[in-house]
DNA sequence: TCCGAAGTAGGAATGATTCTTATCTAGTTT
DNA sequence: AAACTAGATAAGAATCATTCCTACTTCGGA
């Protein structure tokens, strides 16, 4: 995800009707440079790095907030904690049950319009990724080392 | 989802080192007869019709029993309640954003095998399904209505 | 520059889920 | 059939992510 211009983001915002705040910018760059998919608790802790008195209600309002105007999504996986990308392009993720470690993988030939019948006649999608769940590569080595 | 004879199931329960106890067998019947992915709590709702002095614990502790040992899995949505399903054959999700419900669909030519290279190479595949997020029909309806 | 809407901090409140402890039960052993 | 033991259960307390409340501050248009 490259970062965007200043001025374009302002009036990306504007369009929205969304203000941009020193700590929305913030976010962004912290969502636009992390590969991990974090919490917001994570986001937070990288947040203060460079803006050290935000509060993590700020984390969460505005997490929504970009949830519900396209510039992040929040990925569908159960779990304590919520997980939020700010890739929104079109992608799947592969989900550690054992580590919640979360992945990208792209799949070109994954075509919404392809989707059955009943899915289109669902109602208005907005959104459809494959979910992979399993145990990741590092930590099925590690249960496996410890087994024998 | 059929249910299957006692006997039958005491033996699938045998093999896996789960004892058959009237509450799981509730809890159980509850999976099989929704059709709405109920919540842990709409369980607990349903379950004490039959047996009302069940505990809400006792069926967190029984679904993440369920779950662990392939009986029913945790649906990958995110949101303040955990949703459950009984039915753990491959088929995926229509998920509404504004109402929450929850409908299952089929989509024969998925086929976990063609997943992309990284995914395969990723580690332990256990499930892989679409989750499509959207607004369902009715939920449309309704704010179309209001918008008008 | 002024105003109202929107954003913010900090702490309190909420609500789902899990843990603790003492008790109980299913299936097994004697 | 009585005793045994690992696994289950109930009840309430504890946790922890997330949201709400209140008072204060900032942004952007007029």
């Amino acid at each position: 995800m490259q970062s965007k211009g200043y001025e374009e983001l302002k009036t990306l915002f504007a369009d929205k009707g969304l203000k941009l705040t020193h700590q929305r910018l913030e976010i962004l760059n912290v969502l636009a440079e992390a590969k991990d998919h974090p919490s917001a608790e994570t986001i937070w802790e990288r947040v203060k790095k460079r803006a050290p008195t935000v509060s993590l209600d700020t984390i969460y309002r505005t997490l929504g907030a970009f949830e519900s105007h396209g510039l992040a999504q929040r990925i569908p996986v159960e779990g304590e904690q919520a997980r939020y990308d700010g890739d929104v392009s079109q992608h799947h993720h592969l989900v550690c049950r054992k580590c919640r470690s979360i992945e990208d993988f792209d799949w070109p030939e994954f075509d919404i319009a392809s989707l059955p019948e009943k899915a289109q006649a669902w109602g208005r999608v907005e959104d459809a990724q494959v979910i992979v769940r399993g145990e990741c590569e590092k930590c099925r080595e590690l249960s496996m080392r410890r087994r024998s």
